[in-house]
DNA sequence: AGTCGTTTTCCATATCGTGGAAAAGAGGTC
DNA sequence: GACCTCTTTTCCACGATATGGAAAACGACT
């Protein structure tokens, strides 16, 4: 039913992955429990392919090959989220969009217009910081504080407008709100007269996008907001599933 | 030596890779050359794992699990430029950057700045647009030149400067150029007073990433062009080894 | 030089993957 | 609505293929 030696092979990768995407043969060896002989014959075959590397002290590490497949499968993850977008813009009328974390940035990487006049329009691929947006507060919020921490230190949380949050315990507070009551807003700290609700798509455990619907200010708080973030979280939910159904994660 | 399930298994991926991210089986199956039920076994097993989704059509497509290993290991390509661009700077004394196309944008994804006083520094992470830069033009040079155009078509290239190509036929004869001598430049088109000297990194057969220098006019346009661009064509030839050294591609 | 922790190689064994061909399923046509 | 075609999925006996323990080679550190 399952190719055995397929699934090890996606083990090693994987051990690699959660490593740092590099590692000592012993070191994959503890993590999968496989053989040494095994790992290694593996860890061949994957290095003639180019999907792992070995570097000069004979550790190994993921390979330009992994880079080049995911480029091509995160490409298509605009295509998958459509459908969930969709589905968004008709539930709430306003602009979709789908964003991830990347590096110290929020990345859009995809988006579904509002059918209104009036709307929100964010290039898809645009770079924002995190602490002015509700994306970025939704994703954020799934990750430990400390890591928040880090990302705040170094982008220094500009202001960008004057509802943006600046302070970093009054953000600490707010990542903690958004936590208990599992959506974020952004009531106009990016962009003055723009509101936003997002809510963060998982990955088995890992918060690994968000979702949001943004819009005038006046549209988006006429809206019920517990009412919205639960039928998001639902549309979430479902593409969560969809991303990676039995990732266990590790 | 090789592990013959876990070959094929990469194929398939790249098969499917190469159609796009989705294709259905026997799609796969001429591709590879591999007998239907093998195939199938393969995509089952990548299937469970989240390397592969199945549509609802019944088809294939890359899955989740490529992103997030592609994230990991795309991350590190920045800490493997890393010797390359310093060897870069240490040629040139300018700062040295790579880069890469993201759909319609240039993207930085590693710097290594000049030790002088006076230097360049984009933040890695920027997006720009390819008509304005050498790794811009470096890039675009290496494919084919109907998919620059529709690159130009949908950026409309808008001018940055006085010196910024704006004419589609102009820049389709830069880049014409740029194939015929190897390297791209960039003569204060992005912003005035800097200039830049880029050439494409080749995996395989393909232009993956440009490598180049920047810095104030005065101090680029003092470099022996031609000479510099040979030096940096030898380290983009050693740097595109490394990427990927035994991948046939296709 | 000697020791330890790795990584790499080897080889007999039986496990595990193979692939042809048949069954099931979907879609299209008349 | 029934027939036909194309695609996907399942099945199973066979033997090629991956397995993994243990020994050898390597390299780093004392």
């Amino acid at each position: 039913m399952s190719v055995q030696s397929v699934e090890r092979a996606l083990d090693v990768l994987e051990a690699l992955a959660e490593h740092g995407g590099e590692a000592g043969l012993s070191e994959i060896a503890a993590r999968t429990g496989l053989p040494y002989g095994t790992i290694h014959r593996l860890l061949q075959t994957l290095l003639v392919r180019g999907y792992v590397r070995q570097e000069s002290d004979r550790r190994y590490a993921l390979g330009g090959g992994l880079v080049r497949l995911g480029g091509v499968a995160g490409g298509m993850v605009g295509v998958w989220a459509r459908p969930y977008l969709s589905k968004l813009v008709e539930l709430s009328g306003e602009t979709a969009n789908l964003a991830v974390l990347e590096g110290d940035f929020v990345v859009y990487v995809a988006q579904v217009p509002s059918p209104r006049r009036l709307r929100m329009f964010a290039e898809v691929g645009r770079r924002v910081l995190p602490h002015s947006t509700a994306v970025g507060k939704a994703l954020l919020a799934g990750r430990p504080p400390a890591e928040a921490v880090a990302v705040f230190e170094r982008t220094g949380m500009p202001r960008r407008t004057p509802n943006t949050i600046v302070d970093r315990p009054a953000m600490l507070t707010e990542l903690q709100a958004v936590r208990g009551r599992g959506y974020a807003l952004d009531l106009g700290e990016e962009e003055l007269g723009v509101h936003c609700l997002a809510v963060p798509v998982w990955d088995g455990d890992r918060v690994v996008a968000a979702l949001s619907v943004s819009g005038p200010a006046e549209r988006i708080d006429a809206l019920d907001r517990d009412d919205l973030a639960e039928s998001m979280r639902k549309i979430a939910a479902d593409f969560g599933n969809e991303l990676g159904p039995v990732t266990g994660g590790g």
